[in-house]
DNA sequence: CTGAAAGCGCTTACAG
DNA sequence: CTGAAAGCGCTTACAG
């Protein structure tokens, strides 16, 4: 009956499906909703038409008699401009970004929900019409870093569920982290104690990222007890992303300034631009100088010397974004105000360990 | 008057902000949609309302009325089965996957629309199930390979707007590919004709992929052309995974058998695997053996050495599935049964040729 | 320009 | 077990 290059003009409801299976519309619903009511001769009727027809019940109308869309929004940004041509695709895969995803991705599946991925970038000047967009097309949101600011976010908590991902804590919403501190504390322990460097920097990322924050105060706290003067500050300011690492080093480099013997780069992007900046003026890594990351992104052991970093549980993060958010959103239990996710060093070539030969899991201790 | 730290009992609705200006829904609606009926003091009393109470609007609602939910599903295929450890992050990561759905979101962006990501897995018997109930929550579906058979996708695209992605044509649905064919071309004769390579093998993806078809196809045409006999058949029949492409290379050793000169692998993910066994059994890449990949995702240029490979255009593989997509959607336009985006070589350390000192770009001629 | 009312396609008390 | 009918929260002809 069906033409089969042409779409149907309207496309059909549940009317369609009861009428051919001669039943009311009630029955449909409450068989394709696994009620056991209906007898399974009604049953099996309903299935026959279901089938026969194609039918696919239009999930708007189901969300609006459900209040429930089983759909959670995950909201990242953009980076701010097109990165120079040798990070571009770098920059664009995101990958941290895209393993947390994942992570939500694959919490919401265990709940029958899908996820509504969106961005924001800069351009957009009102952030706000572009996610209340979003948030009314799902059933709560997870924020990323640098999506919206702490009050547009609290106002927000206040009308639908909110879980940020490595953010402020606000009145309403819920924050999920990582243990940057113990992370940060363990690295900087194993550069300036256990391999006894002298001379060492901090890259930071963006200045006002809680992630950034933690990781750099740890950082000091270590320098401070090993009683060195790290570099930090304006020249050593990056933005979590491979061109802003390389940038600091092409401009300590291109002022005469000595580098240090080691570099902590707030996260792993940021170590790639590093690393290969460095290769760039023939500074060989791990020997001239150490560099460490952090996040552990799945390229970090791809990169030549391995990434020496602090591994978060990234995937975890998602996972447990979206198991909070559901909490919320299904108002079971009033969740914690934060979650904390432990982190671990993993230690690889490029902190100056000897590695044998290139075994990517392997994590030794200082 | 807002509990900060209570969710509201009942969301709110347009009746609530119609009350709070002192007009009908209907003058909230048209405000908030962007009509330019309402007089300027109408729209004040509104935008007032609506700020003042974070009023936001129901998705559902509106794309009930509307008849168009402003969502394109995505939907890929979770891997098989947990894949042994070493590789573990590199398979979760589906670096070629995330690419492509970012390209599909940067495309969705630019008409509104928002991206609904979900996966099927094999143990989903029926993904007919899932899939309906994603078809349901969105406008359209893009699917990535290996998420239904070809009978299902003719099925479904008689029901909704269908895109497949390196797919099998279909009576409704739109295939959208890269040419693979002249890629492998390429590389082929690089590999046979200008390094002059005696032996050479094709590592394999799923054996029922189009993309592998084709691609195994032209490599035996170029083969065949050089007058060479290739290793290819069961024992060198890989997955389209690093874990694939490790096992395949642990096997061909075990058996004592020797290794060709070159190893052409059905995609990145393949040759990832294959550069990680080989220097577990310290064979050198590419003084030994040559190795190349299929895509060009973003760690390529990371590996050691740097990967030959063929580049795919692969975030606009994404965004011309949206295109061609909304072109479905809106029934603007009836698009072509297929779209086919180029390919090209881009030739770095792997296949053998001298790359100066790491410059990542680097494309250079055989 | 504005409002009352119908309608989008489902689900689910409520009767029977 | 089954059906008629109300209701979910919007949009938009249709009158005025």
């Amino acid at each position: 009956m069906d033409q089969p290059d042409e779409r149907p003009t309207r496309a059909l409801t549940i009317y369609d499906v009861a009428r051919h299976a001669g039943v009311s519309i009630a029955s449909v619903s409450r068989v394709l909703n696994g009620r056991n009511s209906p007898r399974p001769e009604t049953r099996e009727r309903v299935l026959a038409a279901v089938a026969e027809l194609g039918f696919v019940p239009d999930g708007a109308a189901r969300a609006l008699s459900n209040r429930l869309k089983e759909v959670v929004a995950v909201v990242y940004r953009r980076p701010k401009d097109k990165p120079p041509d040798e990070f571009a695709e770098e920059e664009e895969s995101l990958l941290f970004t895209d393993v947390i995803n994942r992570g939500v991705e694959a919490g919401a599946r265990k709940h029958g929900f899908d996820v509504l991925l969106s961005t924001v970038d800069v351009h957009d000047h009102g952030p706000q019409a572009r996610i209340t967009s979003i948030a009314g097309k799902s059933d709560g949101l997870i924020l990323h870093d640098q999506v919206l600011e702490p009050d547009g976010i609290a106002r927000l908590a206040q009308r639908v569920p909110v879980v940020t991902l490595a953010g402020t804590l606000t009145s309403a919403s819920v924050n999920i982290r990582c243990d940057n501190s113990a992370g940060m504390r363990e690295l900087t322990t194993h550069l300036l104690v256990d391999h006894g460097y002298p001379t060492i920097a901090y890259l930071s990322g963006h200045g006002d990222s809680p992630d950034n924050v933690a990781r750099a105060t740890a950082f000091l706290a270590g320098a401070a007890a090993a009683g060195i003067e790290p570099l930090t500050g304006e020249l050593w300011r990056g933005n979590y992303m491979a061109a802003g690492g390389a940038q600091v080093i092409r401009d300590v480099i291109g002022r005469g300034l000595p580098l240090p013997r080691a570099i902590v780069c707030a996260n792993d992007q940021t170590a790639i631009g590093v690393l290969y900046a460095l290769a760039q003026h023939g500074v060989r890594v791990p020997h001239d100088v150490a560099v460490t990351g952090f996040d552990d992104v799945p390229v970090a052991r791809h990169l030549h010397p391995q990434l020496t970093t602090v591994r978060q549980p990234i995937q975890k993060l998602g996972a447990t974004a979206f198991d909070v958010l559901y909490a919320l959103i299904s108002g079971e239990r009033r969740p914690e105000r934060e979650v904390v996710l432990p982190t671990s060093l993993v230690i690889r070539g490029s902190c100056g360990c000897q590695i044998e030969n290139d075994p990517p899991m392997s994590i030794m201790d200082g």
